[in-house]
DNA sequence: GCAAGGTC
């Protein structure tokens, strides 16, 4: 009896794929603790059964004593990674089902990584025989319309351009950064014998790249005094600020003339201009905009809203959140879900408004996404959220509303005040329908400046005319989201990766702060590889790679040639880094230790103004802050001893000392001063106890 | 140890 068996990525993506498939309902079956489903179709049996992402990785044949280093191979995630153990049932129960199967089908998400999944499933759990009889399903959403569609029009073999492709973005990506990372490490080694874990990568370095250049442009910055002039009117009673035509002197004589000539008592409005407009509803979320939205109206790092965002995606409230699409096509029946959406508390008002238009559309955005759509709400209620979901949970749902609302009608007024020839500004706003923004409520607030009804020729008694100066400010500082916007705006990385690599900055010590700062190590592991390997720095080398894919994909290049010219070409870097290693070393250590001595400070001691610095006890060996005038000064506070402990640059406004913020993993980040017995504290112990009840 | 990519 003949059995195909279909290979998908993910849990959820094998569920779908069986049900569009299946004639009548699949069977559900369950082994080692992972689910497949069984069925008939055209006569035929066939199992679906799924991956868990990558499945296998490359990984040294050898334990890596020195560089360069080209010895690897592919690997079963949980060899390679022993916290990946998780993924070792999966390969036991492909491996069991693929015993009794005659015919193979891929039906991973259709691209370059997806392809290789089901390539690597294939070729080391099912044999090389199933490689070749193997066909591949392409499809861009899973409904189970194109899943039919896909499945009726399957390629009738594997998808080996794109599978090439993959592998060689893999071991390029292998070869580049473990052999940096590692000839940097050696370098302090050499020098030092000290160790110091350091890394480099395509994507990492030039993201921290990004980060030094700012860094070096607020150093280089010299703000430059200029003055402003308002004006400030009485009118009606209520008190307004008009600002003057040129909203910068950058010379003070011209603002002072200026000024002079402002001594009469009245303005006079000399024009009144109002303008309407519109305002589009937004388009629907894809990753990396819910990111910078959670960052804006929560703070919450881009890794966090990944998070909670993946729980909301299990608990079936929220479709795939690893998208970069900003599209919702028909298929995913968005009329149905704003239907469900009719019964919710909250959004019942807004769904029943949207549902008696006629023509119901979203309003799109341009990016797109080879296998999912944009993030939208599935219709589920939700039961029992944490906080923290909640919050995500309705900027998902607003969002999604939001982006079938009618756009917003908007009324801007430009009032034009003449003083003695020299002229001011008024600026008002109103909304006038307000559109899709009522959806959006407090994500979309729009601040509304009513102004007084002025007519033209009226005359205002002036209250006061001041000058003030002002200094040019430095470009702002990245923070965690803005940066990963920046990397998707450059192609660095992907949606899935980007937040885990700005976090990894972080954790080397590259960078700090929420306003994020470069350490004196991120700085000179830049300048490091600027000198020796400049490829790796450049944002260029993505480019260069998408290239080289390309041509593989299109049959112009072949895997062997790509990987033989990167590595002739990373060899000559090599060399050359180790002729120098001694003084690369020595300049590494010196900034690794300058960072870690710096990350110890947590803030001013309270008692006698020296460093409280995180100290290791010699006799507990647990961690407590202490002060860097001991002995002379023996203050000390007890610190948690799980968790990153991060300097917050601010004192407790109760008892004065430092405070800091504690992140331990799976919890809530917190915030507390070092002083146990603090005002601030005296709840905590409740606390406990009332959370214990509910 | 060290990358970047997929997944939960």
């Amino acid at each position: 009896m003949p059995k195909t068996l279909i290979i998908c990525e993910k849990p959820t993506a094998t569920e779908k794929i069986a049900a569009a498939l299946a004639e009548g309902k699949p069977r559900r079956r369950k082994l080692m603790g992972v689910s497949y489903y069984e069925f008939e179709r055209d006569g035929m049996e066939m199992i679906a059964v799924s991956a868990l992402g990558h499945l296998f990785t490359l990984k040294n044949l050898r334990p890596m004593r020195d560089y360069p280093f080209y010895d690897i191979d592919w690997m079963p995630v949980y060899e390679a990674d022993k916290k990946a153990k998780r993924t070792q049932v999966f390969i036991d129960v492909i491996r069991e089902l693929a015993k009794d199967a005659t015919d193979y089908i891929s039906a991973c998400d259709y691209d370059v990584e997806g392809s290789l999944i089901a390539f690597n499933v294939l070729k080391y759990l099912c044999g090389e025989e199933a490689v070749k009889r193997a066909r591949r399903m392409k499809f861009s959403t899973l409904t189970t319309d194109e899943l039919r569609h896909s499945y009726e029009h399957m390629m009738p073999r594997l998808d080996f351009e794109l599978i090439d492709a993959g592998i060689t973005r893999h071991v390029l990506d292998w070869y580049w950064g473990m052999n940096l990372s590692k000839a940097m490490s050696a370098a302090v080694e050499a020098a030092e014998q000290r160790f110091a874990k350091l890394s480099a990568g395509r994507v990492q370095t030039p993201t921290l790249k990004i980060l030094v250049e700012r860094e070096l442009e607020i150093k280089a910055f010299k703000p430059e005094p200029f003055w402003v002039l308002s004006l400030i009117l009485n009118i009606d009673g209520h008190e307004v600020t008009a600002e003057h035509v040129r909203s910068r002197f950058f010379d003070r004589s011209d603002a002072e003339r200026a000024l002079a000539a402002c001594k009469e008592k009245l303005a006079r409005v000399s024009a009144v201009k109002v303008r309407r407009y519109q305002r589009l509803p937004p388009p629907p979320f894809n990753l990396g905009d819910l990111q910078s939205e959670a960052y804006r109206s929560f703070g919450y790092a881009p890794m966090r809203t990944q998070q909670i965002a993946q729980a909301l995606y299990q608990a079936a409230l929220i479709s795939y959140p690893r998208t970069s699409s900003q599209k919702l096509p028909s298929t995913i029946n968005y009329r149905r879900i704003i239907e469900q959406l009719r019964s919710s508390e909250q959004y019942g008002k807004f769904a029943s408004e949207l549902l008696s238009r006629l023509d119901l559309r979203p309003n799109e955005g341009k990016k797109v996404d080879p296998a999912h759509p944009a993030i939208f709400p599935t219709g589920e209620k939700p039961k029992a959220l944490s906080g923290a979901q909640q919050k995500i949970y309705d900027l998902v749902v607003r969002r999604f509303l939001s982006t079938f609302g009618k756009p917003a009608s908007l009324e801007s007024v430009r009032v034009e005040l003449d003083v003695g020839g020299e002229l001011f500004l008024l600026h008002g706003r109103r909304v006038l329908e307000e559109g899709w923004l009522r959806y959006y409520g407090r994500y979309g607030s729009m601040e509304e400046i009513v102004l007084p009804q002025l007519q033209e020729g009226r005359e205002l008694s002036i209250k006061e005319v001041k000058m003030e100066e002002r200094k040019t400010q430095p470009p702002p500082r990245y923070n965690p989201a803005s940066i990963v916007k920046e990397m998707e705006s450059k192609n660095l990385g992907t949606k899935s990766t980007r937040a885990g690599i700005v976090q990894n900055l972080y954790k080397r010590g590259y960078i700090f702060g929420n306003q994020i700062t470069v350490t004196e190590l991120g700085v000179e592991v830049v300048n490091t590889l600027l000198r020796y390997c400049p490829e790796i720095v450049s944002e260029e080398l993505t480019a260069e790679f998408e290239h080289e894919m390309e041509a593989i994909q299109e049959g112009k290049r072949s895997r062997e040639e790509v990987i033989a010219k990167a590595r002739a070409e990373l060899d000559k870097i090599l060399m050359k880094f180790k002729e120098h290693q001694m003084e690369i070393g020595r300049s590494l250590m010196k900034s690794y230790r300058i960072t870690l001595m710096k990350q110890r400070v947590l803030g001013k001691c309270p008692k006698c103004g020296g460093d409280l610095r995180v100290t290791i006890s010699r006799i507990t060996h647990k961690r407590f802050a202490g002060c860097s005038n001991y002995p002379k000064c023996t203050n000390s506070f007890p610190l948690p001893q799980d968790g990153t402990i991060i300097p917050l640059g601010s004192i407790c406004k109760e008892c004065g000392t430092p405070m800091i913020q504690v992140n331990r993993a799976g919890r809530r980040p917190y915030k507390m001063c070092l002083n146990p017995n603090c005002r601030t504290k005296s709840d905590w112990r409740r606390d406990v106890v009332d959370t214990r009840k509910k």
